[in-house]
DNA sequence: CGGGATCCAACATGATACTG
DNA sequence: CAGTATCATGTTGGATCCCG
């Protein structure tokens, strides 16, 4: 009883999950912290588009969520690292289950017709 | 020569999936969908937060993605019938690993502590 | 019933300059 | 080097009213 609609209160994992990983920045700066700790400089060298402010936000939320930390090294000129832990290596499954989705996602459609949304997501 | 820094122009298939099935509202959407044609007003009840204006909006995006159908039955009072397309299928085994690494990301992290970012993501 | 149109608030992101 | 602070803009979502 009660079941009327079953409505969805489905604020499940899925959010949890595009909240964590997702975003603009996220998925790359996870990425690019896959192959070892790097340094704050390295990462806005390997993600050229992304500016400090941003990066220093994702950064403080992904060490919020636990998913990287931030080792300050004193010294001059400082020094800062940034490495996965061990829950954040668990998110290279899923950012590959994703990454695949889209890339079928893209296929898919590309094969059928061609027009788009946005600004072409497959534009790079 | 010229990998000098790999630089990460990842535009990858993450964000295609993020923008296709991700969002505040598409997820629900589609969890709604995959039982079943639905009508306007049926989601609309199944997930009561949301405005009619967000409803059509993300179903406007979902269709152009090719995600879902809209048949729309020409009578009166109208008929608007919303269908995943077999393309729209596909998303409920990734939207499933979402889900699954949402919760465990949740669960791994009750349990060692307990402070939050945002306005606690596991709140409902 | 199933929207469209308009206006507005909130938040995310960008640009730029400055600092321990 | 690794940020912080401030300001401007863009994008998203909500409220409300109207229409075939």
């Amino acid at each position: 009883m009660g079941q009327e609609s079953s409505v969805i209160h489905d604020k499940c994992g899925v959010e949890t999950t595009i909240a964590v990983v997702g975003g603009k920045w996220k998925p790359m700066i996870l990425y690019a912290l896959l192959s070892g700790p790097r340094r704050f400089g390295e990462l806005t060298r390997l993600i050229p588009e992304i500016t400090q402010r941003m990066l220093t936000l994702q950064l403080r939320e992904l060490e919020e969520d636990e998913v990287i930390t931030r080792e300050i090294y004193k010294q001059v000129p400082p020094k800062v690292e940034y490495s996965l832990t061990p829950l954040g290596r668990t998110v290279e499954p899923i950012l590959s289950f994703m990454q695949q989705w889209g890339e079928h996602f893209t296929n898919t459609r590309a094969t059928s017709e061609g027009h788009s949304r946005d600004q072409r997501r497959d534009e790079l």
